[in-house]
DNA sequence: GCGACAG
DNA sequence: ATCTTGTCGC
């Protein structure tokens, strides 16, 4: 598995390869979650569709929740349970939730732009996080979005710090790729305004984006909430779906 | 052997 | 990820 991982990352391009413009991603406030208000039956511009991805787990068995959305408004939404055969070992995630994902992808009508994971994508030992695993099997421009760093070390502190403000994740001896290559960065997204605070979000590059980009994209996605909104979408979604399983 | 480790 | 009460703050 970790051979494989080494060809996914190899594969990988972690540079700009979009087919829209990043600076033009925008979401205003809040997406409803569902039909509630502002969702649409399908895409209607040229506007990029973008995809939160999400899991919640019943005993051994995965649901994998797809939230699309374009011009902050829901447009569709798809989700599979899957049976899972593998136990989640730090640095193997993707080979657990990997296909599950693809499965509920699959269940999908419309073509996403760029997907976003709950995980990481460079920020991983062999640059090769679910992230960046998925979007290269799927060439599928892919960010990563983890709330807690698996790799790599931090260029400065990140504690208590203010909305909008990130930092560099620096390839350490834990990373394979050159001491001190940026494979993702730490980003605040939200922030308290005394008192308690809220740690940041790890963001890295999955597929077809650069790191800087990778922080723009999540930055534009986020509002109001700490997670991104396809990915807080998502998270709802999973969590609705298993309530009908069990 | 010890420590570290996404979801 | 999942199991859960109470609690702080707008």
């Amino acid at each position: 598995m970790e051979a494989l991982q080494r060809e996914i990352a190899d594969a990988a391009a972690f540079a700009d390869d979009l087919p829209f413009d990043p600076d033009a991603v925008a979401v205003d406030g809040p997406v409803e979650a569902d039909a509630s208000g502002n969702e649409r039956l399908g895409p209607s511009s040229d506007a990029p569709v973008i995809v939160g991805v999400d899991q919640a787990f019943l005993d051994e068995r995965a649901v994998s929740a797809i939230v699309a959305v374009q011009d902050g408004a829901v447009i569709e939404r798809a989700h599979a349970v899957t049976q899972l055969s593998i136990p989640y070992i730090p640095g193997l995630l993707a080979f657990r939730e990997g296909g599950p994902i693809l499965a509920a992808i699959e269940e999908l009508s419309v073509e996403p732009d760029l997907a976003v994971f709950d995980g990481s994508g460079r920020i991983h030992f062999r640059q090769a996080g679910i992230a960046t695993h998925v979007g290269v099997v799927l060439d599928l421009p892919s960010v990563g979005v983890a709330k807690t760093l698996l790799c790599g070390e931090p260029a400065e502190p990140v504690d208590g710090r203010p909305a909008g403000w990130s930092t560099p994740i620096e390839a350490g001896p834990d990373v394979e790729a050159p001491e001190g290559t940026t494979i993702g960065h730490a980003y605040q997204s939200r922030q308290w305004d005394r008192s308690q605070s809220i740690n940041p979000l790890y963001v890295s590059p999955g597929h077809r984006v650069s790191a800087a980009t990778t922080r723009d994209l999540v930055d534009a996605l986020c509002a109001g909430y700490k997670l991104p909104e396809p990915t807080r979408l998502a998270d709802r979604y999973a969590d609705e779906v298993k309530a009908e399983y069990e």
